[in-house]
DNA sequence: CATCAGGGCCCTG
DNA sequence: CAGGGCCCTGAT
């Protein structure tokens, strides 16, 4: 795994719409854990693929809920010059800072299950760090397996393929470009111990290599046609386009599947009941909260997972297979 | 030692 | 539309 240093370059400030929580939207307890970046209380690092760059990112929360500021700090090789404001656009796409989602605090005020997590978490945002190749390749390796496995895949993945950014006191794992997964072809996958997905992702990575999949076109896409794009990656199916739809494309109120795991956890949260039929399930979030529904369940999934940090939740840890 | 399911998906009948 | 097979691991 290659090695490098990098240097601070520039810096800049990103205001969010507010209000805004700056923890809430990037630490996502309930997010598997990479090594590509770290967080702390108002702080928050992560290496970052940018064209063919390769940054380090600082980020600290310098404001309010009411009057949000974000102070950036970019690390890299070089200086981006008038490739910053661009970098800056990708940010606040990725943590979804531009969004408008007051239509979404009104729900919760007069929602009975959101309204004491409201009161924590309000100006959460949907966040994914990633792109969305990226993305991919962690909700394939996730596929099928325990989390310490996918962390065991990733982590071999990133030790073959990706590099290793040095920057602010802190060094994390950073991605590769999808070229690097076809040039060392899928022999070197099957090492990696992926097993079957060794197929998928070497599909994945040449969906990405061409002008096939552009994450920026599908960004403006509807969100039926996006979908019916997606699906047509090899290896994404329901489960993986939900978490596509609503992470990396923030489409709220997209949610017509869970998987057996999540169903449980709304089963308790909304009903109070071990498990109930997905259909009841989904047609309840769908009357509840309409157009904000995965949005509105994100918020309860975050909080609670940020309950199970204080104190362990029994019947939580049972479903959350490690 | 064997068997099995795990934060799915593809492909076949 | 249901169900077997797929890689590999750790749990039993």
């Amino acid at each position: 795994m290659k090695h490098y240093y990098l240097k601070q370059q520039e810096s800049f400030t990103l205001r969010p719409v507010q209000p805004f929580h700056f923890d809430g939207t990037f630490c996502k307890p309930s997010h598997f854990p990479s090594r590509d970046r770290a967080f702390e209380k108002g702080m928050y690092w992560q290496s970052l693929r940018f064209g063919r760059r390769l940054l380090g990112i600082e980020m600290s929360d310098v404001g309010t809920v009411a009057s949000p500021r974000i102070e950036v700090k970019v690390f890299g090789a070089s200086p981006l010059g008038q490739g910053l404001n661009g970098l800056k656009k990708e940010l606040e796409k990725r943590f979804d800072l531009r969004a408008d989602i007051s239509g979404f605090d009104a729900l919760a005020e007069r929602d009975q299950l959101l309204r004491p997590v409201q009161e924590r978490w309000k100006g959460m945002r949907v966040s994914v760090h990633t792109s969305l190749y990226e993305f991919l390749v962690v909700a394939t390796v996730l596929q099928n397996a325990t989390v310490r496995r996918s962390v065991q895949m990733l982590d071999n993945m990133f030790n073959n393929y990706g590099s290793c950014v040095a920057f602010s006191d802190k060094k994390l794992a950073a991605f590769w470009l999808p070229a690097s997964i076809i040039r060392k072809g899928e022999s070197r996958l099957r090492e990696l111990k992926v097993g079957y997905r060794s197929n998928m992702l070497l599909r994945q990575a040449q969906a990405f290599v061409g002008a096939e999949f552009r994450e920026d076109d599908l960004r403006r896409m509807a969100t039926r046609d996006l979908k019916a794009r997606l699906l047509q990656l090899y290896g994404v199916g329901p489960a993986s386009v939900g978490y596509l739809l609503f992470e990396v494309f923030k489409r709220y109120g997209v949610c017509d599947y869970l998987s057996p795991w999540e169903l449980k956890i709304y089963s308790r949260l909304l009903f109070d009941e071990e498990v109930v039929k997905m259909e009841r399930l989904l047609d309840e979030m769908e009357m509840r909260w309409g157009r904000w529904k995965m949005l509105a369940a994100h918020y309860l999934f975050e909080d609670l997972f940020w309950q199970r940090q204080r104190s362990k939740i029994p019947w939580l840890e049972e479903l959350i297979r490690l």
